[in-house]
RNA sequence: GGCCUCGUAGCUCAAUUGGCAGAGCAGUUGACUCUUAAUCAAUUGGUUGUAGGUUCGAGUCCUACCGGGGUCACCA
């Protein structure tokens, strides 16, 4: 829909017209910055603490607030770094100059350079004592109104604010602009992934890139995008997981890998899904998952502390302890302990669903008839039973097989495989296996998972024979890994729903 | 997709059993040469998400739709 100015607007425009009467150039090309607003008011301490006269500055950023006393005015400024006061004097400055910002047609939200000797005010606030004073970017819409009281002990008080959350996320720029504790939610998250990386290669893996768009999807259990190449006449998917390219690569003799990157889920979307998201897996040659383990926590703890300063963060009502070592439990001593059920004694679906439902009777809604023995123990005993309780840091080791087509065999038990997931305050962070290559036992898993698909009124799903002949070159014992980046920046910043660690998160058309 | 809930000025919110749509901030005009949530005086601004319905009268009640949030389902 275009543009229909609203009041304000229309005043803006009035003003941006009248100042170009005046030979003002509302988008000039060049800026003359010579500190950030930090710079500049470290600067000045710097150089009263060594007894040298105050520097003179340029410096540039967006009017946040003014304060227009006839002859004497005030604005605070403010780049990425921070704020600081122009202190604005009619005789300091060429007279047309000033009565520009007296007669206001200089609005909050434009953006300014000022150039001049810094000061202290009598209230002692380091300021620019402006001489040159010049538009940089003419603003015509207004952003939300946020006042803010600095305490003298730091703390900053806001009066007013910008909380509706559909225009936030609509219109995160705005959001960004005038709520600082969004933009350092964001600015962690670049350091959160700056930490992964390092912390990756220091471990000696290769950061890799594997395709996204995708003749066969595959190595999770999701509905994925559908797209379409012209020139080619292909379906493609866009990828729902990253294994099985990065698996192929173990082949190749990559011995480590992993990549970063997005993933694509046609689900429904919640406070902890979001259509694409950001995933993390490596996989590492000659480890398994107990391997992987040590990696995950060493991993988890560290980049906490980088970006915290400490490995024990609060989450909500939540103290948790990210430091190594974390409790590891099976799936079946879980479910033991908070449910009293030994799902071994029940080996049959039919059993089990009955002892569900006999000592389960707090379930909403109880598992259907037709529910297979392996998801009633990880959707209902587990997911209902355990889930809730798991606040501190855990791995949640060996699941049934059935749900797990990529992990290896527990020597001795044909119920369970090598595959753990980390929960830290009931969150599923991410998910792990002793990674299968024996290409025989792969196939089969293969068609299993196609017999029970097509049980449920699932589209097909594809088996990926390349995969297969990958694996049968020789693929050599692996520990694998994947934890959602986003679920992590959520724990690590106390976000409680992923769409506050997008920048842009989905949501549905405006009509 | 089901259920619950919300949608009023640029922002944050009021509006009694259905009875003249209001406030603070910002905006506009004026005063002020050390303010800082500046202050003081005056003042503009509304298709109450959209479309119907009930009623003498609807921001308020009913129906549908659009959008947000929550929850359930789905998500090995």
């Amino acid at each position: 829909m275009s543009w229909q100015p609203t009041n304000i607007e229309q005043e803006r425009l009035e003003k941006a017209r009248r100042l170009q009467a005046q030979g003002v150039t509302l988008y000039p090309p060049r800026v003359q910055r010579t500190h950030t607003c930090a710079q500049a008011l470290s600067a000045l301490e710097q150089a009263e603490a060594q007894g040298q006269p105050a520097p003179s500055v340029t410096v540039a950023g967006r009017i946040r607030r003014t304060n227009l006393k006839g002859k004497l005015s005030f604005m605070h400024i403010e780049d990425e770094s921070g704020r600081i006061q122009l202190f604005l004097r009619v005789n300091d400055m060429d007279e047309a100059t000033y009565e520009l910002v007296k007669d206001r047609l200089i609005d909050n939200d434009d953006f300014v350079q000022a150039s001049g000797q810094l000061m202290r005010t009598k209230a002692g606030e380091i300021s620019v004592a402006v001489r040159d004073f010049r538009l940089l970017a003419k603003s015509l819409s207004p952003l939300p109104v946020i006042k803010q009281q600095v305490r003298d002990d730091g703390t900053v008080i806001e009066y007013g604010e910008f909380s509706d959350t559909e225009t936030r996320y609509r219109q995160r720029y705005a959001d960004l602009a005038v709520n600082r504790g969004v933009r350092e939610v964001f600015i962690k998250r670049a350091r959160i992934l700056r930490a992964i990386r390092d912390f990756l290669d220091g471990e000696g893996m290769l950061e890799v890139e594997t395709p996204i768009l995708q003749p066969l999807y595959g190595g999770a259990a999701a509905r994925p995008f559908t797209t379409y190449h012209n020139q080619l006449k292909q379906d493609l998917y866009l990828r729902i997981s990253f294994e099985l390219y990065l698996k192929r690569l173990l082949v190749g003799g990559l011995d480590a890998v992993y990549e970063i990157g997005r993933d694509f889920r046609n689900e429904g979307v919640s406070w902890k899904h979001n259509p694409e998201f950001t995933m993390l897996e490596f996989y590492k040659a000659y480890t398994d998952y107990y391997g992987v383990m040590d990696i995950t926590e060493r991993m988890v703890s560290q980049v906490c502390q980088q970006v915290n300063g400490t490995t024990q963060i609060r989450y909500g009502e939540h103290l948790i302890d990210l430091s190594p070592p974390w409790r590891r439990v099976t799936m079946r001593q879980a479910i033991c302990e908070h449910t009293g059920i030994d799902y071994m004694d029940y080996l049959d679906a039919a059993s089990l669903r009955q002892a569900i439902i006999n000592h389960m009777p707090h379930l909403s809604e109880k598992p259907k008839p037709d529910e297979s023995w392996g998801r009633l123990v990880v959707e209902f005993l587990f997911g209902e039973g355990v889930e809730p309780h798991l606040i501190q840091p855990i791995f949640i080791m060996d699941y049934p097989r059935e749900v797990s087509p990529f992990a290896k065999r527990v020597e001795g038990d044909d119920f369970h495989v090598e595959r753990f997931e980390f929960y830290i305050a009931k969150m599923e962070m991410g998910n792990a296996f002793t990674e299968l290559n024996d290409p025989l036992d792969q196939a089969q898993r293969f068609e299993e998972m196609a017999r029970l698909y097509k049980k449920g009124d699932n589209d097909e799903t594809p088996i990926d024979e390349d995969y297969l002949r990958a694996m049968r070159y020789g693929m050599p014992p692996n520990g694998g890994f994947g934890m959602g980046i986003d679920r992590l920046v959520m724990l690590l910043t106390d976000q409680h729903s992923i769409r506050d660690v997008l920048l842009f998160p989905h949501l549905r058309d405006q009509k």
